[in-house]
Formats: structure tokens, C-alpha cells, sequence
DNA sequence: GTAGATATGTCAATATAGCTGACCCAAAAC
DNA sequence: GTTTTGGGTCAGCTATATTGACATATCTAC
């Protein structure tokens, strides 16, 4: 053991402060844009993941999100009477629905992603590549523990 | 430029999934903890930063918390009746209340992150050392665009 | 010492985003 | 043909935040 300062409780408490700082602050950059729409944090989240994941299915959604279908309906329902997204029944399975953005709505999320885009790009900008690299690969590791 | 693919928009797209995944399983993890006293994440989120700065007032919490007074009064409030916090007038300014953890918020607070440690913890233990420290060193370009 | 600014506390109403539980229909799987 | 799965919906509740108004104590500046 060297110098894992970083493993130490008060260096993993600073972690778990900054996260949530990073979250706050990356997720809070398009409430404005959002608000001129109606639409809060809920629904930027399913329309970030539908425009990620074009074609994704209602349960999908669910288990990305994971909230209730209950919680997800009244954001889909909202977007859907916005003309934001549309649903297509699954050519496979018909029981499923296929999410999709249509024009007004990939028109909104590239006005959201433009707001919300700045902040990381310029941090990434201001970092050499090997440590986006490295900050990527560590994400991946807190994601899937 | 190189290889600055990280710099694309669909690479950002994803990291802002990212970020928001690092933050939800985060703070999860200690949620069935919170609830056996009856508390939830604005709570937690209070008694984390009480924990790291120790003696902080309530215009510094309202800071860092970055929500209304209103909002976290009755945080606080929920706190000073279970006996987790106690608030003391400053000693310079009396109109300042300095919140402290007392016994019972220590305990509560050393449970909460025991839980909320392991996933940190070993995200990090799985990583080499020059990756987490890079890593911090892009959250913090992150929170302070 | 008084006027104004600051730090905190509180009441009331509202918004947002989540939850549980119950129930429905259509389509697929067996 | 029965059961399971994917999706939709109603109703009521909880947690966390908001806005706006107002109260009190204390500090600062004149």
C-alpha cells in the first residue's frame, strides 16, 4: 500500500459530497429552457434517454429510470400531448411500445443539451485526454458495483 | 487535436447519463437505513454535510444545499426532535445557530455511510490510483463550470 | 441610541416527482 | 384455452421542493 490517501473515509466522503454536486449542478444547467416548456427534471431525464435510445421500449425506459410505470406514465403523457414523443406499437411483439422523438421534440432536446452541454464540455476541455479517459472508466466502475 | 472523441456530442450525451446514474445509485444505496428513522434524502444529505463541516451555520448548509430556507428548516427541524443535530448560538455572531451532529447523529451518521461507502470504496479499490485521482480532478472542473 | 441590514424562524399555499394498491385490456406464451 | 407479460389508468398518499409574507433577534453604521 502506497499512497491510497483516496480509500480513506474522509477522502470517500468528499467523493460522495462531490457527486451529488456534480449531478445537482450538470441536471439544474436546462431548468430554464425546461420551464418555457412546462416540463421539469422528469421529463428531461426521459427525453435525454429516448433520444439516447431511440425505439426503446416502455419497460426499458422503466428500468433505466427505475421509478414505477405509474410515476413514468404521467411524464409520458405529458410528452406525448406536448407532440414531443410518439409511441409505436413493436413490430416483433406487439405488446410493446416503441418511444420515439419526434421533430418538436428532437428539437427540444438539442435546445436542452446545448444548455446542458457547456458545463462538461468545458471541464473536459480543461482536462488532458487521459484524464476524461480515466474519469469515464472509474463513472463506469461506481455505476455498475 | 488527437483522439479528443470524448469532446463529441454523442460521448457527452452519455457522460450526463452517466452522471445522473452515479448519483441515483449513490445516494440509494442507504435508503432502507433512512427509513428505519423515518428520514429520507434531504435528511441524509443534511446530515453529510453537518458531518464534513462540523459547526457550519445554517446560511452555509442553505449554500451548499443550494434550496430555501423553508425547505431546509423543516429538515432541521425533523433532525433537532429526534435528537441527531443540535443547534448552538455562534460565539461571535449570535445571530448565527451552528449545527452540530450530537451522539445519536454520529451513530446515524457512521451507519448511513458504512452502507453508502462500499460502492465508493470499491469502485476505487478496483481502479489504479493516477484513475481516481484524475478522476476527482474532472468532478471537480465538473462543479465548479 | 436609532436606523437599517443580516441571520434565522415560521405560516400558508402550491408544485413536482415519486410511491402503493387495485384493476383493466390486449397480445404472447404455454 | 389458460396463464403470463407489457402496458395503461384510477385514486390516494408521501417527500421534497417552491413562492410570498411576516416576525424576531442581533449586528453595523451613523
Amino acid at each position: 500500500m502506497r499512497d491510497l490517501l483516496y480509500l480513506k473515509d474522509d477522502q470517500i466522503k468528499d467523493f460522495i459530497e462531490e457527486i451529488f454536486y456534480a449531478y445537482r449542478e450538470t441536471y439544474s444547467d436546462p431548468k430554464k429552457i425546461l420551464k418555457k416548456y412546462s416540463f421539469g427534471t422528469a421529463h428531461h431525464r426521459a427525453i435525454h434517454l429516448i433520444e439516447r435510445h431511440e425505439g426503446l421500449t416502455v419497460s426499458e425506459l422503466l428500468s433505466r429510470l427505475k421509478i414505477t410505470k405509474q410515476s413514468l406514465n404521467r411524464v409520458l403523457r405529458d410528452l406525448i400531448n406536448n407532440k414531443t414523443i410518439i409511441l409505436k406499437k413493436g413490430e416483433v411483439d406487439s405488446r410493446h411500445r416503441q418511444i420515439f422523438l419526434n421533430e418538436k421534440g428532437k428539437k427540444l432536446f438539442e435546445e436542452i443539451f446545448l444548455e446542458q452541454k457547456k458545463r462538461i464540455y468545458n471541464a473536459f476541455k480543461n482536462s488532458d485526454s487521459d484524464s476524461v479517459i480515466k474519469f469515464k472508466k472509474v463513472l463506469k466502475k461506481i455505476i455498475n458495483e
